[in-house]
Order: C-alpha cells, then sequence, then structure tokens
DNA sequence: CTTTAGCACTCCGTTTGTTCGAGTGCTAAT
DNA sequence: ATTAGCACTCGAACAAACGGAGTGCTAAAG
C-alpha cells in the first residue's frame, strides 16, 4: 500500500523531530510546530502509520517514535541530502592535508575525523592488501630462526609479519631471497602471490623452495588475520546519547565494537558498494541491533580497496552523515592517489 | 601517633570488606562478621581512627569507607600477599606459551592476559627503544621522495616510521644506505645512534650526509611520539564496577585511559620502579583521582627496557592485583629473554 | 580504666500516594 | 473529510511515610 503525501509528511516530520530530540513525538506538538492539519488530523493520520508498522507507540499515552521502517523509508525515498557547511568541509580538509606520511596514518586520522565531525563511533578498514600489487619484500633477521617481513605494496600500505625460518639462512641470503621474491612477484595481486608455483622458479628461490612456499602463504593468511586491520575511534562519543545512558547498554555496545575482527568483516562486506546504510535489527552484529551503520568504500586506481563507516543510534542523522561520508570518500581517494603519482 | 593493635585488625578489617562490597562498613556487622569485641568497642576506635585520618563517613549514620591513607597503610604494611592458585598462574602462563612470534605481540597479549584475569584495565607500553642496540636498520622506498624505514633493536622490537627521501635516491642507493648505517651503527644504543657525528663516516654515507643526519633525527624523534607504543586492554572492564555506574564517570575514565601519550608517560615513569602501586589523588591524571594505577617494570638483560601496569577503582584487590604483577614480570623476563638467547 | 549493653537519634533508600502534563481515541459538529 | 471537544491513560516528578543500618553517648559491668 502506497503512502499518500500527507502521510510521507508526517512520517518525515516526525522522524526529523525524533532524531533532534531522542523523545516520542505527539500529534499536538507537530501541529503546533508548523503542521498545517490539526493535532486530531495527524492523530488519525498517526494511529494509520501505526497499523502500517512505521510507527511504535511505547505506550499508550505516549507519542509515536519511528520504527525501523520508517527510518529505511526516510533514507531510501524522503530524506534530502545535508550539505555541509563551508567550514565543515574545511575542517574535514584539514585532517587530511595533516598526515600526509603513509597510508596507514592517514586512514587513522581518517578515523579521528570521522568520529569527531560526526560525534558517532567511526571505523576504517585497512586497504585489503589482497588486492593491491607487490612492489617490495624486505626479511629482516631478528633472531634465530626468526626474521621480520615487510611487505609494500603498489597502494603504499605496509604490513610487518614475524615469520619462522630455517635456522641455518643468514642474513646475506635472506636479503637475496627478499630480493628474489621482489623481482620475480613485483606487479603481482598479493592474492595470487602465494598461489604462483614457486617450484618453477630457478637460482636463489629453488634452493629454497620448502621456505619460500611457507613464507608467501604465511604472508597472506596473516594479512587477513592481524586485528590491527581496523581503526576504531570515538567509541565512548555513544555515551553521550540518551540511549546509552544505561551502563549496561553501553557496555555491550563497547564490547561489539571492539571485536575487530568482526568490524573487519563487516567493513569488507561492505566494501563492494559506494555506501551502505544499515538499521537496527538489520545488522548481523548482536550489539548493533540499537545502531545503525552508515559505510563508504575507497578506491585506488578505481578499484575499491576498503570502506569506512559510522557506527551511531538509529535515530542518527543520516542525511548529514551521508553527506560527511561523501566529502570524506573524495579526500580519501585524492589523499591515496597522491601517494602513487609515481606510475 | 602510632596505631596500636586493635586499629589495625578493624582497619584491616573494614578494607578487606570494603574490597569486596564497596559500600560503607559498620560496626555492627563487623562485630558479627568474626571481630571479638562488641560492637560498641569497634564503634570507638572507628571514631578514632576517623579522626586520625583513616577512614571516613559518606554521612551521618552511614558504616566507615577507608581513606586514600588507609588504603597506603595497607599496601605498605597491612595486606599480606595472595598467592595465584595453581589453576589461575597456569592460565597465566598459556597466554605466554601462545604468542612467541614478536616482542609486539607477546606484548599486546600481556595486556589482554592482565585484564582478562584482574578484571581491571590494563597498559602495557612497548618497551624504550632508546635504551636498546641497534641491530638492523633497513630502507624500503614507497614512493618518489619517500621510504618506510624498519629499525629492528637486540631485544627484538621493530619500529616503522614513513620518511621523507631526496628525490633522487633509488632503491639500490637506499638499500646501500640501510646497510652502511646498519654496519656503522649496529650495536649502539639507539638514543646515541643520532648524536654520533655522522660527517667523519667516510664512503656511501658521507655523499648522503645531509640525509642521513636527519633520517637519524627523525627516528629517534618519532620513536617518542607513536601513539602505539601503548597498548591498552579492558578499558571497559571498568564499567562492571558501581563506581562507575554513573556514565560521566564511566565517560572521563575512558577518555584518561585513551590519552595513549599520557599512559605513556606514567609507564615510563615507572619503569624504574620495581613496582609502585598510586592511590587516587597521588595520580597525576585528572581522571584517575578516584583509581589506582598498579604498576610493574620489565627488564630485559637485566634493564628495565619498559612497564606495565593494572589500573582499578581505589578499592581495588591490591594483593591480588601484586602477584599477578609479579607473576606476569617473570613469566615476561623469560619470554623477552628467549627473542635474544644468541649472544 | 576498659569494655559493653542500651537507647535515642539520624539519615538514606524505598515504597506509596498524588499531582500534572502530554498524549490518545472516540464522537459529534462543521 | 476535517476538526473541536472530551474523557481517559500513563509516566515523570515530587512529597510523605517507613524501615533499616548505623551512630554517639551514657551508664553499668568487668
Amino acid at each position: 500500500m502506497e503512502l499518500d503525501q500527507r502521510k510521507l509528511q508526517i512520517l518525515r516530520a516526525i522522524v526529523d523531530e525524533y532524531i533532534l530530540s531522542a523523545s516520542p513525538v505527539g500529534s499536538k506538538a507537530l501541529s503546533r510546530g508548523g503542521m498545517k492539519w490539526s493535532s486530531a488530523t495527524i492523530r488519525n493520520e498517526m494511529a494509520d502509520l501505526e497499523t502500517l508498522g512505521y510507527l511504535a507507540q511505547p505506550h499508550t499515552s505516549a507519542g509515536r517514535i519511528p520504527s525501523e521502517k520508517a527510518y529505511r523509508l526516510y533514507v531510501d525515498q524522503m530524506m534530502q541530502r545535508a550539505h555541509l557547511s563551508d567550514e565543515e568541509s574545511k575542517l574535514l580538509y584539514g585532517y587530511f592535508r595533516e598526515h600526509v606520511h603513509g597510508v596507514d596514518a592517514v586512514l587513522r586520522s581518517t578515523a579521528k575525523a570521522l568520529s569527531e565531525i560526526t560525534h558517532y563511533t567511526a571505523v576504517v578498514m585497512m586497504p585489503d592488501i589482497g588486492v593491491n600489487r607487490l612492489r617490495h619484500l624486505q626479511l629482516i633477521p631478528l633472531t634465530i630462526g626468526k626474521a621480520l617481513a615487510v611487505v609494500v605494496t603498489d597502494a603504499g600500505v605496509s604490513q610487518n609479519t614475524v615469520i619462522d625460518i630455517p635456522e641455518d639462512i643468514g642474513p646475506e641470503e635472506l636479503d637475496r631471497i627478499s630480493k628474489a621474491i621482489t623481482a620475480r612477484f613485483s606487479d603481482c595481486r598479493m592474492s595470487t602471490v602465494s598461489s604462483k608455483l614457486v617450484r618453477e622458479l630457478g637460482g636463489e628461490l629453488s634452493a629454497r623452495a620448502d621456505f619460500v612456499e611457507s613464507l608467501l602463504a604465511r604472508l597472506c593468511e596473516s594479512q587477513s588475520s592481524d586485528r590491527r586491520m581496523v581503526e576504531l575511534s570515538g567509541a565512548t562519543n555513544m555515551l553521550e546519547y540518551p540511549e546509552y545512558s544505561d551502563v549496561n547498554k553501553a557496555k555491550t555496545f563497547l564490547a561489539t565494537v571492539e571485536q575487530k575482527d568482526d568490524m573487519y568483516r563487516m567493513l569488507k562486506k561492505a566494501s563492494n558498494m559506494e555506501f551502505t546504510v544499515t538499521i537496527g535489527s538489520e545488522n548481523e552484529q548482536e550489539g548493533f541491533q540499537d545502531c545503525s551503520v552508515v559505510t563508504a568504500s575507497y578506491r585506488v586506481n578505481g578499484t575499491p580497496v576498503g570502506s569506512f563507516g559510522v557506527i551511531g543510534p538509529t535515530r542518527m542523522d543520516y542525511a548529514r552523515v551521508l553527506s560527511i561520508l561523501k566529502n570524506v570518500q573524495t579526500n580519501l581517494g585524492t589523499v591515496l592517489q597522491s601517494f602513487l603519482k609515481e606510475e
């Protein structure tokens, strides 16, 4: 069933109001606040909207609050995108001017920027190294039997992994192996590096084929399990909102958000989409049943390599958040590109 | 003025009880709970203890709670060290068995272990790289004008820094410079590396003296300002305690604990001492006025290189925490030593 | 002189009652 | 179809009442 124009207007007014006040909005308040119908009319419509599932009543004789269905409709069709003030976008831009050393630093500062500007919680996933191309591999001796493997990709992302090495390999040989691998696999996608046949290689590498194979396998595996792949910022911002004035709710939220594996999975999944908005129970995470997650992906050279997002109460200011994400998305794109100026 | 035996016993009982219950303890409860004096006697003693500053009354006709002075006395003289059950120390040991790859990983898992076992908040500082000796420096090209500097010290700690490089340096030269620096400064303390005169060097390095100097300076400077130098775990544990059932208190605590710079400074300062116990207002941090911080230092080759600690409410179980820290200290010592088996 | 029983008093946390305001649904009039 | 009016409902906020745990003081007992 379609909602007529009036129902839509009323619904929108309710959502707008609720986003601001966080308390149930009633018919009188609405009609006083610039609606062109009387409270009674609005009341009737509200009753209809309730049976249609767009509104809910905490208890009889309270105002209505929007249901998730309402937010969905709001986000998909009714919301008009806010545009940031010059001030804000300048502020945002500032975050990207400052930390220009290294992709990691940029993404970390992105998380901080997002959480500080939105006042919600921000998560940023480090770029999925798998889709990038290897630029440099360096093995550095640590102790007998252990070395540090540093991988640098064409997107300028680096990653350290501690690996086991045969005890009879010396520093010079490690260096030669590093160079050989770099030469051989340079510009290969990381995800395909390990699957390529190592045996077919001649020279330096074939003598250590077993080791090299396990090394490459380890690199790919550790990449995905690294806890540091998600940057989190402003988790405690949520304590500002009445939704979380109950310590227990706050606790479950914080616990959820600290599950970096889950956060990573969530963002990874979202990185195929330009934007996503996931409302309340649409979230898979237990602890996000009362929140919404808005994400945007970021690209390098046209391919999406990661995403970032904002987590807030379901009544978050979607329009504003989306504008901010969009802004950050372009900023981020520019900055990341600048790391690749040599082509 | 000295406290007589009875006063001491009563005070100790009050502290013990308050640590458990978190609510003011009264004279009747005490005398019923195994004290050999009547409630009236205890009451008189309590009145004395209050005028002496060891106890405080939230309001007339409430029980007494220990003052900071009382905790101080308790920690310094009255507390008998708890000893961990076999189960617990085995559990603890398990944390160290698992993650044996890399100092960073070990310390991260230390933080986790501490917070999970104590149920308080744990902080661990990464070893102060300054007192360690350089083992390896590797420069890896990132883009034009930028490179990644990886430093490995004799304690097995690694550190990445993105640095600017002159645009005309190619990969091969970077590699040569890396090797030259490694050869020249190997086994020098990191803190002295930069102050050594670079100009006096011949060969490869002298041609790039300016660059090398700024590089070394950068390495030392970035080391101390790196936010990642502190590992935090279990910050949300504090929400379990009635002291933090007020969301605002929780918020200020969490905000404080997330100031990694401050945490680092705190731990750094404590790393000269085997153990420290800092109670309530003895803490410098604004947000720790209602907490206590207990720290222990850890050593490599006899020199203290860092410390770790537990933050809890002032009424935390000091005896237990200290035992755990002591246990962790030895475990950690063993593990870190194992990274140095080659001497 | 020290300890303890007894008593009056204090104060908090909780419960119970009351009021007030905002909101609702329904009906009848426009 | 809309709206004014009315009776009703419910929760938040405030106040009074109560019970319990604890105290300080005094006087008696050891």
